[in-house]
RNA sequence: GGGGUGGUAGUUAAGUUGGUUAUAACGUCGGCCUGUCACGCCGAAGGCCGCGGGUUCGAGUCCCGUCCACCCCGCCA
């Protein structure tokens, strides 16, 4: 018998044998995808990477050792096999690459053998995502999330590409680094040589790229892993992979047509979609009053409609009661939504409630007269905004949501809109519809303390004709910060920077961070400011992201080989574990309990 | 921190009003089979009904608590 690995190497991939290898011996190793033992012959189907090839085992061509060999086969046993290509010898299978053609194994020998599969190794299986994340490295074996993390490889090669064909340095930053309490919890880690102190792994690498503009590397990037320690959900995880970028002497156009490119690039050659540049923008304002929420969905219609105005004197306390006393009335029309049930309405309110709205409004449309229980409240006012303002027509439905807080009704009216186009198949999920959202404000109130808080961080460059708004009138002031949205997620955001020392105390002083507590915090960064900082700005990708959303994907677990789950856990390695209490001696570190 | 869905054989599920022996399919194991391709046919094994407590003559089923997975709100950019 050959050495198989060691003489006889692979040749090729399974997948990729076509009809034109006719006649070549090849040798193929991978894993027994599932075994057809017809008693006097015996086929496997070989997988690996590229793909799956049968191979024909007979007793023409084995002697008796190599068929005990081939009995033995069982799924997911790894083998090599010598043989030839041949056409097959029975019909063609249609649902296989390599349909037209098989290997009649020469030789073949045993690499290693397999337990049961806790699953099995397909295309869609419905196991659990408990079991698979469990045994991910089985998980991992099937197609769709090998060509998930395939397609995530092109991209992140493609993304480096671009940078580096438009000037970019990648350059790495810490990821032992300092905790700052802006933004999202950080992970610690303890410092042994300097006990009781703690290192923060990255939110991100923010004040880095930064200071890299200012040691003069004018243009940054870096595929890096990021850390935070907050809730999970479908999109989050709690470390992650960004595209980063920054730029020195630069305009926020400047920098998002590096990243239309890049984006462009990415889909052209992963997808073979075209993406038309310089992709859409619209403004926060325009986004919340539109879509009501800064995330919008653009691939359909269904805008949001404002009746506050229109409902000040309605004798429906509901809206007359938001509408006067600061509050918002909006919702949207559903096209043909009069066949709505009772039920889906309720569903819908429930759903809205999850936003804190107190409840659902709705009016249907049939020839010519509005029905439901509201309509008794549809005075010339409402009915002008209806079917005017709202464009509502026969057959429509309008779910409207109004509360004394605006932004509530605001936020429930936009979910709704994603909800509801959802679920009624408003979506042509092949569709990537994309735009940009610039001109956040620089401030939001924190509803517990009553603070400003900073929106996107406290080194956003405020819009320079707001600058003189940060003392007298900060909640107004916008920013040169801009998100890029594709289907209704954030896939990214940067800002252009505050290179200005006075500027960057203005901020601070906005923010309640005194004097003493910004140097302490961000010393480094304000004295770099000092020192001859360029103009500059920049943007991170949430990669994962990206990536969940151009192959599919609904979570971004799908997309990352090892995931955590939302109780930010490995089902894998069971980390977080606990530690002997020598380790936690050595770092200083005593548990409560 | 809050809300929701789920947890029964290796996997996916069924399990009636609480009723005595907990089903099925796939997988596994054994046997047969030379053109299958999710091969087929015959047979067998396989259970902490997530865990703990309670109600009851009796609990997979009802109640309380708890753990885990997923989805959402808050949180997070």
């Amino acid at each position: 018998m050959a050495q198989f690995i060691e003489e006889l190497k692979k040749s090729h991939g399974a997948g990729e044998l076509r009809l034109s290898h006719k006649g070549e011996q090849v040798v193929l190793m991978g894993w027994v995808d599932t075994v057809r033992d017809l008693g006097g012959t015996l086929f496997i189907d070989l997988r690996d990477r590229s793909g799956i090839c049968q191979v024909v085992l007979g007793s023409e061509q084995l002697n008796d050792l190599q068929l005990e060999v081939a009995r033995s086969l069982r799924q997911e046993y790894v083998v090599a096999i010598m043989g030839d290509v041949i056409a097959r010898g029975g019909k063609p299978n249609t649902n296989l690459k390599t349909g037209e053609i098989e290997v009649l194994a020469k030789d073949v020998a045993l690499l290693n053998r397999s337990q049961p599969m806790p699953f099995q190794i397909a295309d869609n299986v419905d196991t659990g995502e408990e079991v698979r994340l469990k045994y991910r490295f089985l998980d991992l074996r099937r197609a769709p999330l090998q060509k998930a993390l395939l397609m995530r490889s092109k991209a992140a090669l493609i993304a480096r590409e671009h940078f580096a064909s438009e000037n970019f340095i990648e350059v790495e930053t810490p990821i032992l680094t300092k905790s700052t309490p802006e933004g999202a919890r950080d992970y610690l880690v303890p410092s042994r040589i300097n006990k009781g102190k703690f290192f923060a792994l990255p939110q991100s690498p923010q004040l880095f790229k930064q200071l890299l503009q200012v040691a003069g590397f004018e243009r940054y990037f870096q595929i890096c892993k990021c850390f935070r320690d907050e809730d999970l959900r479908a999109d989050r995880q709690p470390e992650f992979t960004q595209i980063d970028l920054e730029m020195s002497f630069v305009t926020p156009d400047d920098i998002m047509a590096v990243c239309d490119g890049m984006l462009q690039k990415m889909f052209k050659h992963i997808l073979n979609v075209d993406i038309e540049t310089p992709i859409p923008r619209i403004t926060y304002d325009e986004a919340m009053a539109r879509y009501g929420v800064d995330n919008p969905d653009v691939r359909f219609g269904m805008e949001l409609f404002d009746i506050t105005e229109d409902t000040r004197d309605s004798a429906f306390k509901v809206f007359s009661g938001p509408a006067t006393g600061g509050g918002l009335v909006t919702g949207i029309v559903v096209a043909g939504g009069a066949s709505f049930s009772r039920k889906d309405v309720d569903a819908l309110t429930e759903f809205v409630k999850t936003y804190g709205a107190k409840g659902l409004a709705w009016l249907k449309r049939n020839d010519g007269a509005f029905s439901g229980p509201v309509s008794k409240f549809v005075d010339v006012a409402l009915e002008k905004a209806l079917l005017e303002k709202a464009a509502m027509k026969d057959g429509d439905i309008a779910l409207i949501v109004a509360d004394m807080d605006a932004s509530v009704a605001r936020t429930a009216a936009g979910r709704l809109r994603t909800h509801v186009a959802k679920s009624q198949g408003m979506v042509n999920p092949g569709q990537f519809g994309f735009t940009w959202v610039t001109d956040f404000p620089m401030f939001e109130k924190d509803e517990e303390t009553g603070k400003l808080a900073a929106m996107h961080h406290p080194f956003t460059s405020p819009r320079p004709e707001d600058v003189s708004m940060l003392s007298t009138d900060p909640l107004k002031v916008k920013t040169r910060a801009y998100d890029i949205v594709l289907n209704g997620q954030e896939i990214g955001g940067g800002s252009i920077r505050i290179h200005n020392q006075d500027v960057q105390a203005e901020v601070f002083k906005a923010l309640g961070i005194g004097d003493e507590e910004a140097r302490n915090k961000f010393g480094f960064l304000l004295d770099a400011l000092s020192f001859g900082a360029p103009p500059h700005g920049g943007l991170a990708f949430g990669f994962d992201r990206l990536v969940s959303i151009m192959s599919g994907l609904d979570s971004i677990r799908d997309v990352i080989a090892f995931p955590k789950t939302t109780r930010a856990g490995c089902l894998m390695t069971d980390a977080p574990s606990e530690v002997d209490d020598k380790q936690l001696t050595e770092l200083g570190i005593k548990r409560l309990d």
